[in-house]
DNA sequence: ATGGTTTTTACTGCGTC
DNA sequence: GACGCGGTAAAAACCAT
């Protein structure tokens, strides 16, 4: 019925078709050499990508990175190589800056003289002025804890957290901050950092575990994306499944059920414009109910936060778009 | 600010355990 | 009768303009 669901969000568009039937891709990204269509093969050793058929340099100048030595075995790898632990941005200062043990042990193990101790107690003190010493540092610091609370709270794994202080970090580099609240910045780095990693976590369940509420973070997270073009794509509903199955307990049969409902949508267009959440919730309901699995509405929609009516309507739509697509077997 | 969508709220009637 | 479910209307929220 609602074939107008015409809402300009960039969910998936399968417009944009002329009459004519010619080429459907016309930018293929790095593979393909835009002249021939061959191969691309790169050289590390010029710093050039050539095409592998016609030889078009396709992009030359390039940083190599690997190391500037060479080795022959192992050992001599180990000797050459100056690497150490990598950095993480978890941290404040990348931890790459020097902390001073809290024990009172010297090198061997054995405990210090009382002068000793004293002077390290100094060292100590000194250190961390330096290390958080101005205020964009003691800012991050502060943020990236907040940013660590939360994502705890919501179980999300550490390459969310991770992606949240690359995000932080560039907001306030590019002096996102003044007026904004840091809780605010951060709430919106581990928004946008969850739905990149495709491990999203509705409004709701944010703005549950954060210190804001739903307006600013909703604002400064518009803000965050415009300013940093952070390209978020529509959160997929189907990443919202596994979770909410598990919540519910509920066996893997539904879930695969209720991806594959998903998917027929998506083909049949009618997902665009629709929540993702309610999306998912109703998917779930559905394949339960193809799959003799007894589960409430209100079940569901108590997990997933959507209300019984959307997923009423979601999961007629659904079954719909699931009998058009057709070509499955029970 | 406005208008077009979607989602929520609130209420109703129906069938079943 | 309580409960799950389906439907509807109106309010609220959301988003692009």
């Amino acid at each position: 019925m609602s074939e107008t669901s015409t809402r300009s969000r960039p969910t998936e568009r399968t417009s944009e078709r002329k009459t004519d039937e010619k080429v459907e891709h016309e930018e293929t990204k790095t593979d393909v050499c835009p002249e021939c269509g061959g191969g691309l093969v790169t050289d590390s050793e010029r710093g050039e990508t050539v095409c592998g058929e016609c030889g078009l340099v396709v992009e030359e100048d390039e940083i190599d990175p690997g190391p500037e030595w060479r080795a022959f075995d192992a050992a001599e790898k180990d000797q050459k190589s100056r690497v150490g632990a990598p950095t993480t941005n978890m941290m404040h200062d990348k931890g790459l800056s020097t902390n001073i043990g809290w024990q009172d042990k010297d090198a061997y193990g054995n405990s210090l003289s009382s002068r000793q101790r004293e002077k390290m107690q100094r060292l100590r003190t000194w250190n961390e002025r330096f290390r958080t010493r101005d205020s964009k540092e003691r800012n991050l610091k502060q943020a990236l804890g907040e940013i660590d609370r939360m994502a705890s709270a919501l179980g999300l794994p550490e390459n969310v957290r991770e992606t949240a202080s690359v995000i932080y970090r560039r907001a306030l580099d590019e002096n996102l901050l003044p007026g904004r609240s840091i809780e605010g910045v951060a709430t919106a780095s581990l928004y946008a950092a969850a739905r990149q990693a495709g491990n999203p976590r509705s409004l709701d369940e944010i703005e549950r575990v954060s210190r804001i509420g739903r307006m600013e973070l909703t604002r400064t997270y518009r803000y965050v994306v415009r300013e940093l073009n952070l390209e978020v794509q529509p959160a997929d509903p189907e990443s919202y499944v596994p979770r909410f199955v598990s919540d519910l307990e509920l066996n893997e049969e539904v879930s695969r059920r209720a991806r594959e409902l998903v998917d027929s949508a998506r083909k049949e267009g009618v997902l665009s414009g629709k929540s993702p959440v309610g999306i998912a919730a109703a998917a779930i309901y559905a394949a339960a109910l193809l799959s003799n699995e007894r589960v409430t509405q209100g079940e569901i929609s108590e997990v997933a936060d959507i209300s019984e009516v959307t997923i009423r309507n979601r999961y007629k739509e659904l079954l719909e778009a699931k009998s058009v697509d057709g070509t499955r077997v029970q």
